[in-house]
DNA sequence: GTTAATGGGTGTAAATATAACACTAATTAT
DNA sequence: ATAATTAGTGTTATATTTACACCCATTAAC
């Protein structure tokens, strides 16, 4: 008996990707949900979601339906959790794996986002959700908190050039309270993987703050040699 | 149409569980392997796994073949990642979701183990592992020792009543690192969850040591109250 | 062109947490 | 009696974290 029959007598299912989408904008950290357009339950708020197909690895799924919604590619992505009870969704049996997203609000293809019936939420006014969607959200700010404690992703929501308060205001955003201003740039700046440029940002203030960017040379060397980032 | 065929275009996958198993014997670390007896790769070394059923959870699943291969119900387990390269194993695209498991090496059923090819591996004796196995058992080394940290899990690997230096040893085991008696006496102490008992071991010392207990109440207590155990 | 308003930028001291360190105690085996 | 073994205990130095307040540069309004 050729050994591939070994499998034969096991249960396949399908097997979903639901994706959350931070975006950060107006001192915010938002959410990005649709609103479905099917049954069961059309109408509700859900996150973003899909099926991973044959031929494609369960992180290119979740690269594939992420940039469906948002036309977006080569975007921050990490899986936190695979949600398997038997009757989590209400028409089949779905084997879900979820992941988060941090995307960079300003590049996200507003249009495209429409067509899916998709909007921005606070994160602290996030409507009910479908199914266990509300769990992998709470699940996905406690590893987004956690994760940016120890490593600089917090920099994939902002853009590419950003001024200290900018970053800070983030930094409260996730972490939902407020550092002091003086200690923040002390220590972020400790960490030497800020490049300050010559440039400064008049937008929000008359005096103008620097901007800086995120150096990732610096950060992946700093790492390689055992260095760590540890913020808070 | 009825909304269930909406499933109907999409793949199904196999879905497997493997489970990275961690026992403490003998101030080592340890991982439970089994030698393959069937192909492909007959005779290699693999973690334990299994298929998820049609009608039981992931989480169920994983409980079911842990106790399959030791007998033990109600043990730790804890979900890490799932693994969904199209390729990762050579017969069938199979989609695995790791787990680790912590178990009292004592109470682990040897007959039962022996009868499905188990052994016991130091944690730095680990040969080499089939498929993507090796890189399982890394995140859960490291997941291990981030977890140990933040959260009094490492209690499961010992027997109920424990003493000191037991306890230092596993967590020295874990963190593959050796501790300050006096501070980690002190620090472990600190935190109140540990209730001394009027017994002594006498196994390792001619003087013995005092035993201790794992009061879970008052951890459970402790969090509720928003205390944080932080270990190190 | 003076002034008011706004966010930008900076240093120090106190408090807390972590790390380093060495001897005595109790028991058993010789 | 004594040698060997693991248990148990406090203090000091160092590093990290927290708290805290004022001047700066620019613009807009008068």
């Amino acid at each position: 008996m050729p050994h591939t029959s070994r499998y034969q007598s096991h249960d396949k299912h399908y097997v979903a990707i639901d994706s959350i989408i931070f975006g950060f904008d107006d001192d915010t950290l938002k959410l990005l949900l649709i609103k479905r357009k099917f049954e069961p339950c059309k109408g509700c708020w859900s996150l973003m979601g899909g099926f991973v197909a044959a031929n494609e690895s369960v992180d290119e799924a979740a690269d594939r339906i992420l940039e469906e919604l948002t036309g977006l590619k080569d975007i921050y992505l990490e899986q936190i959790h695979t949600y398997g009870e038997v009757n989590r969704e209400l028409d089949a049996r779905v084997i879900s794996v979820a992941y988060y997203a941090l995307i960079n609000i300003k590049d996200y293809d507003e249009e495209l986002g429409r067509s899916h019936g998709a909007e921005w939420f606070s994160i602290d006014e996030i409507p009910p959700l479908i199914f266990d969607h509300g769990e992998m959200v709470g699940k996905a700010m406690r590893r987004l908190k956690r994760k940016t404690i120890i490593q600089p992703i917090g920099f994939e929501l902002l853009p590419e050039k950003f001024t200290l308060s900018q970053l800070q205001s983030l930094y409260e955003a996730i972490h939902q309270q407020n550092f002091d201003k003086r200690n923040f740039r002390k220590k972020i700046l400790s960490m030497e993987v800020l490049t300050q440029l010559n440039e400064k940002d008049k937008v929000s203030s008359k005096r103008g703050a620097y901007l800086y960017k995120f150096d990732k040379d610096k950060y992946d060397y700093l790492i390689a040699n055992g260095s760590f980032f540890v913020l808070k």
